[in-house]
RNA sequence: GGCCCCGUCGUCUAGCGGCCAAGGAUUUCGGGUUCUCAACCCGAAGACAGGGGUUCAAAUCCCCUCGGGGCCA
């Protein structure tokens, strides 16, 4: 095969969104996979509708998926090679001016048949093809014929692109062969869906490739989730960017429209934050636990980081977002910890004695090592005669403000031994 | 309205004429395990839109209907 030139060409008017980010990855895993070139083209001959900040928002979205491009180009720096090919086209006879816009001329009759890699043919009737500005009087380019320009002058050879631009393909077949020129293959992948069905779009709720960065979705798991939307390989679920890359094909992409299910992504996300090296996750928690406001800066940076790195992996697997992971972390700072409605019957009158033993047991351990915490609680309990069921759960829900939670001593060991004692101190006094 | 595309469990999908009384994943619901939750293991529920053909044989091919969507007006 000739080498793989393919290009992704959003146009900025706005964020990238999730529709938008998985054309520009099939796209970009179709070249690296072949070892051809992924060039971003800036559509944005509109000048109207186009702005700066939607070109960096995409720039960014494309970042943070880790889709690299090797070529970047912007529509409105090309318009001269633009109004070079509609001269060529007047040239030929193929288009004629009027209204002082560039018309090209379409056929009237028979049929112009459109070969898609994954559509197969499609049969488009010329009658249904109307004459099509080119330029508009101002000079600047339409769509349907920019595209065809840029997309020759690249040396595009695979155009992978959205289901709703299949009714421009005839059109665009028509301005390649009235310059002379053999079009690129094309692709035309099936759309996502909201959930009711329709083209995904803002209405939905989250679309914007950036939102779910803000949500605390790791790339890994909207790359993977993104890819498995309209594309398979058998039966794997969860791929690597490598993975991806190694095997993913036009083959292996399907016909039919895919709804953007948000529980999956969420479940990818988890699977991501386990398969994610600790101290790389650490790192991500602690940029939400600031954005999140359940720490400062100061507290972040001042945490013991054997301490914390221990949190993290354990507090991942019980969570699906980096958002939620932080909030859950919220126990390992100084602050309040509330106890809430769910959890308020276990905490019964009589627990306030062993909860000021235990507490006092504790404030004297040097460390917060799981072991140790557990040789103290389970001396104390013998003492008192108490089997470990009594206390545990109330021992959890004063210190982390959850009933939920990893291993009982884990949790108690990651707060340390001055806010747990603090802390059971402070329920002791509240139970009268 | 015209043209075009699509139609397997709620959702993502495997399936490309026989291996399918349809497999995996997710979701939901049980059970095991645990101080709890998650994970994990076991189990349950859940689909070939409908109707005609073609064929010894159809989820797989063809036609029609129905449904959904996209583009253009």
């Amino acid at each position: 095969m000739e080498k793989v030139r393919v290009r992704f060409a959003p146009s900025p008017t706005g964020y990238l969104h999730v529709g938008g980010a998985r054309t520009a990855l099939f796209n970009w895993l179709f070249a690296r996979h072949h070892g051809g070139t992924f060039i971003l083209r800036i559509e944005d001959t509109d000048r109207t509708r186009s702005t700066e900040e939607a070109i960096e928002q995409i720039i960014a979205s494309l970042r943070w998926l880790g889709l690299d491009w090797d070529e970047f180009y912007r529509q409105t720096e090309r318009i001269h090679i633009h109004q070079r090919y509609a001269e060529e086209l007047l040239r030929r006879g193929a288009a004629y001016e009027a209204d002082g816009a560039v018309w090209f001329r379409m056929p009237k009759e028979g049929i112009t048949v459109v070969d898609d890699l994954i559509a197969g043919k499609v049969e488009f009737p010329n009658r249904e093809l109307k004459d099509l500005v080119i330029l508009r009087s101002d000079g600047t380019p339409t769509y349907n014929f920019a595209c065809v320009v840029d997309d020759t002058e690249m040396g595009i050879t695979h155009v992978i692109r959205g289901d709703e631009h299949l009714p421009n393909t005839p059109k665009q077949l028509q301005i390649y062969w009235a310059l002379g020129l053999t079009p690129p293959k094309f692709a035309h992948i099936p759309l996502i869906l909201g959930p009711d069905r329709t083209k995904l779009s803002k209405r939905h709720g989250a679309v914007s490739v950036l939102e779910y960065k803000r949500k605390g979705i790791l790339p890994e798991a909207m790359v993977n989730f993104l890819a498995r939307l309209g594309w398979s390989h058998g039966d794997q679920e969860i791929f690597s960017r490598d993975e991806l890359i190694q095997y993913f094909d036009l083959a292996g992409v399907g016909q039919s429209p895919a709804v953007f299910d948000e529980q999956k992504l969420l479940w990818l996300n988890r699977e991501w934050m386990r398969r994610t090296p600790v101290p790389e996750l650490a790192g991500l928690v602690k940029e939400f636990l600031v954005m999140e406001g359940v720490a400062s800066q100061e507290e972040v940076e001042s945490i013991s980081e054997a301490r914390f790195l221990r949190a993290v992996e354990l507090l991942r697997d019980r969570t699906h977002t980096l958002v939620e992971l932080a909030h859950t972390a919220r126990f390992l700072f100084p602050r309040d910890i509330s106890v809430p409605q769910d959890a308020q019957d276990l905490l019964r009158p009589e627990l306030r004695e062993p909860f000021l033993a235990l507490a006092q047991a504790i404030e004297g351990l040097s460390t917060g090592d799981p072991a140790e915490m557990e040789a103290a609680i389970r001396k104390v309990l013998e003492e008192l005669g108490l089997p470990l069921k009594a206390v545990a759960l109330p021992m959890r829900v004063v210190v982390t403000g959850s009933r939920v939670g990893p291993g009982l001593f884990e949790v108690l060991a990651m707060a340390g031994p001055k806010l747990v004692a603090e802390r059971l101190r402070s329920a002791a006094a509240k139970l009268q």
